[in-house]
DNA sequence: CCGCATAGCCC
DNA sequence: GTACGGGCTATGCGGG
């Protein structure tokens, strides 16, 4: 096989079969199956399944492994997979260095219909490829199932011949799929779009792989504090109510409560002695099976947790983030502070940059206001500026700023501003009358996502609408697209400029974006990643703000000197 | 065991 | 009459 990678092109395709899911805890890859294409398509291209970690025998001594190495660390050579991430992770894990160009199928086809119901190899080869696909994977689990196995986590206690075959298929779907997106997005015209993912994907596998620090020993007491709190308001609960009950069983509350409705807002105003004694109980809760305990359960050895940074997880192309969902810690309440347990290692700083009502300026792009020009031009404050031409508190001007970006109608905003229908609509009215570019931008979009159905962002990424009840999601679409494409690029560019360097990348939340900065290098990096991040060249500026400190909770933070860069960084527009 | 409903956290 | 965008997770509950 090494002798067919060296004559062959500078191209695998490679998938690993593993003892699990979790290369940052103790699974490891058990065989490693190749496909070295054959370019002109003459043939299907030769395929290997090399065991090393199958408990029946019959491997390669890892000696063996460490000869893939210099091919994975060429940076002239290609890799291509089907979610590349778990693979990489894998090779790792395995102290083997990747620096091959990515080549992500599953990003393909993530890219080609954002919209596909699964975005499993099995299911997408079947759809594409060959209705049989799913074949080479039933008689794996039949052999599995023969042995008592119920879990594909098994698969190293089958013998390699056995695994071979259906190791095989999956480079060989992956390749075939591969060249049939290649078509399609060519076709579609976003082929370039590809391979700008398949590069914000290596910045992503680097932030998954080095993850955030927990504070363990604080993790630990937020936890039991939590439980002791929990079970005193039990106690204080079970006195108004007169009698054991489950105070997480919806039913059981509202026969006690006598309402239908028994979430926060409800609560909030319930007269019910037991509704204020609730509240504080569902708020330890929540922390401690949200955050906490997912926190000491999922850290490892180093006290670092590893977020799963999906590049698939949403429709609009930016990351969602599970185990844990790192993008939903709360910033901070009496009951929560799971952000402070986010903490710089010893001699690091952690800085969090984030853009500056990122998606109205972009709203302010596209519409070409003048209103929403001329503020964010001049540096005014646009949500004081809304107040006064709408005629509404400041507060209120904000809400309504925030829900015109997703075309919110009157009912919702009368519900959220807590006023009646009518002043909400008189609010919206006034607000299209003395802005109108936002009205007019929402039924463009719409009218091309239902004429097209599809809608371009401005990178050409293209949203697809397959029901004609979707399209009235295009101007929303295309304001969190939009940014989650300028955040691709921010984020791409400082991976390459940070590589090599001790400073990191660890977390993006949709317009923020996390690092580990050594001590005494702040200065350094603060204009660097400004410059990055203010480098777009939309009709209006777009602005970064830093903060710093010892965690990532809010009253760690310092706001960041911030500089004046050059634009010594332009990301196009 | 699984899917749905409800609740709650984020941008 | 329609109409607030995009996510993840925990828990309970009822059907199979």
């Amino acid at each position: 096989m090494l002798d067919k990678l060296r004559a062959g092109p500078n191209m695998t395709v490679y998938d690993l079969e593993t003892t699990g899911l979790n290369p940052f805890g103790r699974d490891r890859l058990v065989g490693v199956a190749v496909l070295i294409p054959d370019l002109s398509l003459q043939t299907a291209g030769d395929t290997f399944y090399v065991p090393f970690r199958h408990r029946p025998g019959g491997n390669l001594p890892l000696a063996a492994l460490y000869r893939l190495a210099p091919f994975l660390a060429d940076p002239e050579r290609t890799l291509v997979g089907f979610n590349l991430k778990f693979d990489i992770h894998f090779t790792e894990a395995d102290r083997m260095t990747v620096h091959n160009q990515l080549v992500d199928v599953m990003l393909a086809a993530h890219l080609a219909n954002e919209n596909e119901l699964s975005f499993a190899l099995k299911r997408l080869g079947a759809k594409y490829v060959d209705k049989e696909a799913g074949l080479a994977e039933q008689e794996l689990v039949a052999a599995l199932k023969e042995r008592g196995i119920k879990d594909k986590a098994g698969i190293q206690y089958l013998p390699p011949e056995v695994v071979a075959p259906y190791a095989e298929q999956d480079v060989r779907l992956t390749w075939q799929l591969a060249l049939r997106y290649a078509r399609d997005l060519e076709t579609q015209g976003i082929r370039a779009l590809w391979a700008g993912t398949n590069e914000y994907l290596a910045a992503v596998i680097a932030m998954e792989r080095r993850g955030v620090l927990v504070d363990r020993r604080a993790c630990e007491v937020n936890l039991a504090h939590a439980h002791e709190q929990r079970a005193a308001l039990y106690k204080q609960m079970k006195k108004v109510v007169g009698a054991d009950f489950n105070p997480d069983s919806v039913p059981q509350l509202r026969r006690i409560l006598g309402q239908q409705n028994t979430d926060k807002k409800a609560l909030a105003v319930c007269k019910h002695p037991l509704a204020p004694l609730l509240l504080k109980s569902r708020g330890w809760g929540k922390a401690a099976s949200s955050f906490y305990q997912p926190f000491l359960d999922l850290a490892d050895d180093a006290d670092r947790i590893h977020p799963n940074l999906s590049l698939i997880g949403t429709i609009s192309s930016r990351l969602s983030c599970s185990s844990p969902n790192l993008q939903a810690l709360p910033k901070g309440s009496t009951f929560h502070k799971a952000r402070e347990l986010i903490v710089a290692p010893p001699g690091y700083t952690l800085m969090s940059w984030d853009w500056s009502q990122v998606e109205l300026r972009l709203l302010a792009h596209y519409t070409k206001d003048p209103f929403l020009l001329d503020a964010f031009k001049h540096g005014k404050d646009i949500h004081g500026e809304t107040a006064a031409v709408v005629g509404l508190p400041r507060d209120l001007a904000k809400r309504i700023n925030f829900g015109v970006i997703y075309g919110v109608g009157a009912d919702t905003l009368s519900e959220e501003l807590g006023v009646p229908r009518a002043q909400a609509k008189e609010y919206l009215d006034r607000y299209n009358q003395r802005i109108p570019g936002v009205r007019k931008l929402y039924q463009t979009a719409q009218r091309i996502a239902a004429r097209d159905r599809r809608l371009p962002m401005w990178t050409g990424r293209l949203r697809h609408y397959r029901e004609e009840d979707e399209v009235h999601k295009a101007m929303s679409n295309l304001i969190q697209g939009g940014v989650a494409e300028m955040m691709r690029l921010a984020i791409t560019r400082l991976h390459g400029l940070l590589e090599g360097s001790c400073a990191h990348i660890i977390l993006q939340v949709h317009d923020e974006v996390l690092f580990e900065i050594p001590e005494g290098e702040e200065a350094t990096w603060s204009p660097v990643i400004k410059a990055v991040m203010e480098g777009f060249e939309f009709d209006v500026p777009i602005l970064a703000e830093g903060k710093a400190g010892r965690s990532w909770g809010a009253k760690d933070m310092q706001p960041v000197a911030a500089p004046s860069p050059d634009a010594m960084f332009t990301l196009g527009a």
